[in-house]
DNA sequence: TAACGATTTTGACTTTTGTCAAAAAAGTCG
DNA sequence: CGACTTTTTTGACAAAAGTCAAAATCGTTA
């Protein structure tokens, strides 16, 4: 019942050793509408899967904020920057609605990869699908306007529309607010 | 003097064994300007690294070429789909110029991957990589407008602006060549 | 329910980018 | 070199998206 454990075995095949390590390492919290996980500028982060709830990863340019991405139940979620890299986070992940979570730390994590190797296979195979993801949304924002890439986010998250103010998806989308409201009047 | 082992080396050691075991697997070709080394559809894959030369990544949408990315020297270069997923592949790689690169089929990557685990930190490091790249690309695509797009490539990818044709960097920058021609005149 | 703040919509206008056609420039090869 | 192809540039116009300001709607809570 711990959703982050559940994740990773979808990725690959965990020991029974690896499996009660895990259980030391995971933690669950509970968090409210409009806490942080994570800010601009941190180091320490973790991996993360949502039991419940919702977040948003944004970073501010020119003043504004740009929500890069959304996060919802049961997927593998974290910052590139701290997590892969052990860097200062360039994004802040807030929960848009109250939340539970699982969560590992990167040096937690890094400690598992060194420990057994086989972890590993996991850890690739998660960057691997993340990979592909990026590669859809690049592919949307390159070729498709503002009406269409609207519809690629329906037919792929179709939650968010329901979950999720305009102004966020907008910003998501790489539009302003005026265009996706005129949008979706049709 | 092997690209590839030396750029799998950037990223983590290579056990002796692993090191003789990837001699045996990576091979080397040439290929002319025009040459393919993936096309649109094929399961086996490689990964590669390029001594000299340069590739592009594209498919078809809408009868239209749209690049997806460009390959330099001594870049870890692949195709996401046949590489990670054993699956088709939707994009098309084909040589710029006349090329010499190393490569390791998807095959004997993942035979390899399962021999020596630790073999797989590497493959995840990679990954990880190619993760905040892509990243770094979401953010251009959906902050920025077609002349700061192009700076940006500038920047990251100088090169790119030498060898590349306008046509290809337009199409890769989700603009036309037009537009792309007016913000160079300036 | 009334009042407040936040979010969404609308309108008028500007800027950016795309489209289509044609001309100019650059590259290739006998 | 000269004919041919490919690539790049230019022009006129159309479509898409942004900006700014104001109004309408929605949600929350006293």
């Amino acid at each position: 019942m711990n959703a982050l454990i559940n994740k990773f075995k979808e990725y690959g095949n965990l020991s029974p050793e690896i499996e009660e390590e895990l259980n030391n390492y995971v933690k669950c919290k509970t968090r409210q509408k409009g806490d942080f996980f994570l800010k601009q500028g941190q180091i320490v982060s973790s991996l993360f899967v949502i039991e419940t709830g919702l977040v948003r990863a944004y970073y501010i340019k020119d003043n504004r904020e740009v929500n890069s991405w959304f996060g919802f139940e049961n997927i593998i979620l974290g910052s590139a920057f701290p997590v892969f890299y052990d860097k200062p986070s360039y994004e802040n992940i807030q929960f848009l609605e109250p939340s539970t979570y699982y969560y590992i730390t990167s040096k937690d994590l890094n400690d598992l990869y060194k420990r057994f190797p086989k972890m590993n296979t996991i850890g690739r195979k998660i960057a691997e699908e993340i990979c592909v993801i990026l590669e859809e949304r690049i592919g949307s924002l390159q070729t498709e306007n503002a009406e269409q890439r609207y519809h690629s986010l329906l037919k792929f998250q179709p939650d968010a529309i329901q979950r999720i103010s305009l102004g966020h998806i907008a910003s998501y989308l790489g539009i302003t607010q005026e265009t996706l409201s005129r949008i979706r009047r049709k």
